[in-house]
DNA sequence: TATGAATGAGGCTTCATTCAT
DNA sequence: AATGAATGAAGCCTCATTCAT
């Protein structure tokens, strides 16, 4: 095996490693919660010394913004998959799905962000974060102003469109999580069909009186 | 005074103690986030000992259910002030309000539910909390109920009414505290506008098709 | 007992607390020298936990800082006691007495001044210790302006005196602490004798020629 | 090239890689201390992978040793070059300079010094480190003796003169480089015109009264 | 009852050194 | 010989909770 191919394995190995240990604090965070989770347990997992993670990332905070960033990125993939030409029913509806196919995913991160914030920490990750969320913002913009020009929905700023139903799925998110609500609702997709309906009507022409 | 006059005097003063103490934690968690509130913090800002707050509550955790069910009874105040005789409407608009009127404090309550429920701790004051939120359900269940049997709701299950407008309150609480949504939108309240009448208008009668 | 007298027992405790951590440090450094003395070992020499060393001092460094501090004044002290009616041969002498009397403890705090400035740590602090140099090298200018005024030191700016003492004081004491240099004298004390004269001598009027 | 050329020239590669090393550890100590700099530090400023410095040198503190050792080599290379016939005011003002030209090098191994022998590390090399050291002195020795015997120095042993030379020398290096003597002084040259002044007179005879 | 000093388990992070490739 | 990923001991500091006064 040449030089250049070995090193090649190498660098390959180690960004599998990084994937493993980013799994493995996914997986950990979700089951425990972030805060019961030390770094120590993640190494654990991965089977390797708590040393060896820090050759991977500054902090533990890095480890939170990486996985968001990789959720955001995933995010960006949905959004790609559904094409310009789509409508916009199938978008609202995949991206319900997307929240809602993994909520304590979702609000983990969720979590994890106002943490993040709020300790000033990797201020260039944040900013990558929030670029990914911006370009996905620009793509949905452009979709909605089409649905507002060829006049099916509200004219409104299309930002008033995306943040409804971005609190929409936020929150039925949050409802599919919550053990007191959950043991409301006999059947979840039922529910979900209705939640889905809401959420593509919503802002549609014709739907409200004159403000 | 007669001892008796005496002791309820102090019983009183302990109450009010009691007040102060959860008071001065609420402020504090919402200013610098529960995770950096200490103990000690709380009892500096009373203005007592820190063994003191241990001769009110049992834990920390105590203190955050306890705010909690407070949270939840203003919450019992605002349905009892919108009597029956009221229109879906109000109430919509005034469980919007009370929601978002502080979305720190609701967020506050929603990451400490989460937190006490993974700690499986004080299991008789989480069964309390539940069973006030239970009654308030209780409550919107019966208005929901009348607007399905008059006609002007969708008839599926009051519950799902409910839990759409839990959502999008939930959401939208989420986004007014987002500092990433927050600079998205200029006008907040025309924002706000725009949501509550999604609200009111969800789950309306005739906007669906037959499913 | 009254309760102000109470607390004021409590409050003299506390302080005695603090002497005795601080005093605990200070033989242990000397002993072990800092890098190795651990907080815990602190703690466990004065027979208490290791969180309450934290109860006393904000961080590692905090105790650098005090025990230099004090140790600063006990050479004001030393200053003080010679008043200024004194020679400048008895202030000499008891300069190079106070700092050659115990080289181990200078020499660490002069080790931990560098440590010190260069984590820019409690900078308050570090002020207090300048400030507290300052004054004690005020009195001192007093005292060899005297001595340049009434002809017997030669002119030159008076902390060119004091600097010079000071160097020399400072290398006898790492002379003295050097194993190398300490197996080279037989006769310590007859070459302290023979170093205190040269200090006394040192900048006399007339021991240099024309610059 | 036959293979005993080639193992040569490996060989004075290999030597050169261990200058190498050496000269980036003594940069990287000055520039920011000793204990911040760490052992993959060095390497990268090299340029070579941190295993390879352990192909030359067994622990850190043997790159702290042979770097003293380097400087005391140096240090008996000026003496080599002051030869017998040389003055001792000449030789007291090189010797100055060269500890003052470079005090914060010199502080380093003064630093070094009392870790690695608080260490009890590479005894074999703190050897030779001394021997060396021993050499020097002795060359000294036979210096100061011929003044002596002439009659320009005071009659104490030789070791008396060379040991407060070093002192005055060793104390001048400390107040150039301690931040808080530095503001004191406004002309640095003319001061240490003054200290070598001092030193070159310091113990002349004829400056004592009689013991 | 009120206090606050004391505790110590536990978390994050660092880094000299090892060793398989 | 050169590499650099992996290691894990060790250090600093935090803070909920206890308990003697």
């Amino acid at each position: 095996m040449g030089d250049l191919e070995k090193a090649t394995r190498k660098a390959q190995e180690f960004r599998q490693r990084e994937r493993q240990i980013l799994d493995a604090a996914l997986e950990l965070f979700l089951e425990e919660g972030e805060d019961r989770v030390t770094v120590e347990m993640i190494a654990d997992r991965v089977g390797i010394g708590k040393g060896t993670i820090y050759k991977h990332f500054e902090t533990k905070n890095e480890i939170y913004l990486l996985l968001m960033i990789r959720y955001e990125e995933d995010l960006a993939e949905v959004f790609k998959q559904i094409s310009d030409a789509d409508n916009k029913e199938r978008l609202v509806r995949e991206y319900f799905r997307f929240r809602i196919s993994d909520p304590k995913r979702y609000q983990l991160f969720d979590r994890l962000e106002n943490k993040v914030i709020k300790d000033h920490a990797l201020p260039e990750l944040v900013e990558k974060l929030h670029s990914i969320r911006e370009a996905n913002f620009a793509r949905l913009t452009e979709i909605v102003e089409a649905r507002v020009a060829e006049g099916s929905l509200e004219e409104v700023p299309p930002i008033y469109h995306i943040c409804s139903a971005w609190a929409l799925a936020h929150g039925a998110v949050a409802l599919m999580e919550s053990p007191f609500y959950k043991r409301l609702i006999d059947d979840k997709d039922d529910f979900l069909d209705f939640l889905i309906e809401i959420g593509i009507r919503m802002g549609n022409k014709g739907q409200r009186g004159p403000r």
